[in-house]
DNA sequence: ATAAAACCTATTGACACAGTAGGTAAATAG
DNA sequence: CTATTTACCTACTGTGTCAATAGGTTTTAT
């Protein structure tokens, strides 16, 4: 089940991308209009501009904008990133140590079946085409 | 990210599926063969049979079988009684109250593509799928 | 009566989630 | 140069879930 801070990010962007012109939108204006914690989405916004998928500026016009086109975006990047990984189970995240069993486990090539489903999902869908509705 | 819970009660069924006869298997000879605390398998057990997954037997030569056939058994109703809902976010879910945002979120049709995509595969997969290999 | 098993209630430590609080640094406008 | 606006930063907190563990009671076959 995904987490708030990967559907509060996937909005932020998807708000981000439906503002016209290149400048940068204040956290504030983002926050009001989706109608979430101010507070909270800071938190989100700088992971995002860590992870490179938005720009931040700091003082008066500053505020946070897109680094690419909506077309460029998927939603995968984005929710992986606020997620960590969005492997259906552990032994299938990255950082996961050589599960013993893994020879003769008997789910495991189901899991990596499934995991490739929702990658090419996830990663397949755009900003783009979330916008258009 | 599935749980151990939904994780332990498919390997639990699995061994029960791969075991010969029509016996009640004790809680301790699948705890031992999985290399699972017997006392976390218990709880599990508990839910498997209070679903209907399971049969349970006290007393000596007592223990636990399966309801139905491997073929009868989809990974999807397993991993749902568990887990409680695979939906991708909470809204949704079983229980989820209706969203003010329901009709202009830009995101909901996409989760709910995906949700049918996951409950299909789960619920198309078979144990007797998993068991031969 | 005894042993083996499920069944039941309660508790625990660790951790993540979903924020909140309060400040510092940077950039612009007047 | 000062005030304002904004991002950026560290820390904290309450709530809940996860993954068990502990210690019993009941049921059943021998």
């Amino acid at each position: 089940m995904f987490s708030t801070k990967g559907r509060y990010a996937l909005r932020m962007i998807i708000d981000l991308a439906e503002q016209p012109g290149d400048e940068f939108i204040p956290l504030k204006d983002i926050a009001e209009r989706q109608g979430l914690s101010k507070k909270y989405m800071e938190i989100i916004a700088k992971e995002l501009v860590h992870g490179g998928l938005l720009a931040g500026a700091s003082g008066k016009h500053g505020g946070y904008k897109l680094t690419k086109t909506p077309e460029e975006y998927s939603v995968g990047e984005i929710i992986e990133l606020m997620e960590g990984s969005i492997a259906p189970v552990a032994c299938l995240a990255d950082n996961a140590e050589d599960c013993p069993r893994k020879a003769s486990c008997k789910t495991l090539s189901m899991w990596e079946e499934f995991y490739e489903i929702e990658r090419d999902f996830f990663f397949g869908k755009r900003i783009s085409d979330l916008i258009r509705s």
